[in-house]
DNA sequence: TCGCACATGTAACGTGTTACATGATTCA
DNA sequence: TGAATCATGTAACACGTTACATGTGCGA
């Protein structure tokens, strides 16, 4: 069946189509007036995604012309498109995930509200804040065995990623608080 | 000549080898070791960015049999290799390149000890708080214009982004302090 | 009528991913 | 003899980037 799971930025789209029908160019707004924007905006690489994701019998796109305009295309989610969302939402935050996509991580964050469980959410939390804090751990060791030459430089820049890790946990068990 | 510019990839490589010739081998086992792994390990990445910067002139391979094991290449950088690291090193921090790269900044802080220059790198550092303060003002703007009705989750998700630019800024500006 | 906002796409290109292939040397 | 480590690479593939192409309707 769905042989390929999306990328990062298909997840993107998917989550985006879960809160209102869209079209590309409404999805591109979104991705080029926010914080989204990380995951590209440009024409090249949404529309592309959408083919994929309809190829792949994830959302379906309706066309409109209601607005007497060149028709759109009205994206919206499948019954498969909403269960691959679900899974991916609820799989395991690990200290691999943490260290190899944690924009992966607070994207899945971000479309949590589509669980529409606390506990879920919760969960999702507290296993991030573990998960940072192996990472943290693995930082510190690693800081630990830098050789007395080195440039200060390098030493530097690793306190720069312990320092973001340090300030993601601590967000992460504030975070908890609001879904109690 | 140089039509290219390198990938952060080709950075970090072409920066490690200024601090020792390394071979490919090397290369990897630094980036499988180090957080540099961010920039990834695989031989099918690395050996083809070797040969790019050895093709662009910027890196040199020297076999090496010294080991009685399979030669090796030990690659080092050229004159124009070490021009445009320099080169690279010294761009300005703005608020876009903190926005769509800051990873980028940062292993460019941590190769500046290449330029040995207290005030360059101090420049660098006070340009980057100035970047990051921006950048966070941004997304405070962006916080602001949240609608009331928006998930809690999307607003959370962006506010683990403004503690990371808090997180990194504070950094900067205690780094600094290091090279006064 | 000129340009802008709306709206959707394609084509060329570079690069990273995964998986595979090869081969020498050391050590159990 | 077989496994592990050293060491370098290639091939297929998917994806994102930039740039280009096209077309409609509205307001100045």
């Amino acid at each position: 069946m769905s042989q390929k799971t999306p990328t990062n930025l298909g997840y993107a789209l998917l989550g985006l189509v879960h809160q209102a029908p869209m079209s590309g160019y409404d999805l591109r707004k979104v991705f080029a007036e926010t914080a989204l924007g990380n995951y590209s905006s440009s024409p090249g690489a949404i529309y592309p995604a959408l083919a994929r994701l309809e190829k792949q019998g994830l959302i379906r796109g309706a066309e409109d012309r209601s607005h007497s305009l060149r028709p759109r295309k009205l994206y919206t989610p499948t019954d498969a498109g909403r269960k691959l969302m679900r899974g991916w939402l609820a799989e395991e935050v690990t200290q691999d995930t943490v260290e190899h996509d944690i924009d992966g991580v607070m994207l899945r964050f971000a479309f949590h509200s589509i669980l529409d469980s606390r506990a879920a959410t919760r969960r999702f939390l507290e296993q991030f804040a573990v998960a940072l804090d192996a990472a943290l751990a693995n930082l510190d060791a690693q800081s630990e065995l830098f050789p007395d030459d080195a440039p200060i430089h390098s030493r530097l820049a690793l306190d720069a990623g312990r320092e973001q890790l340090r300030a993601t946990a601590k967000w992460a068990r504030r975070a908890v608080g609001h879904f109690e």
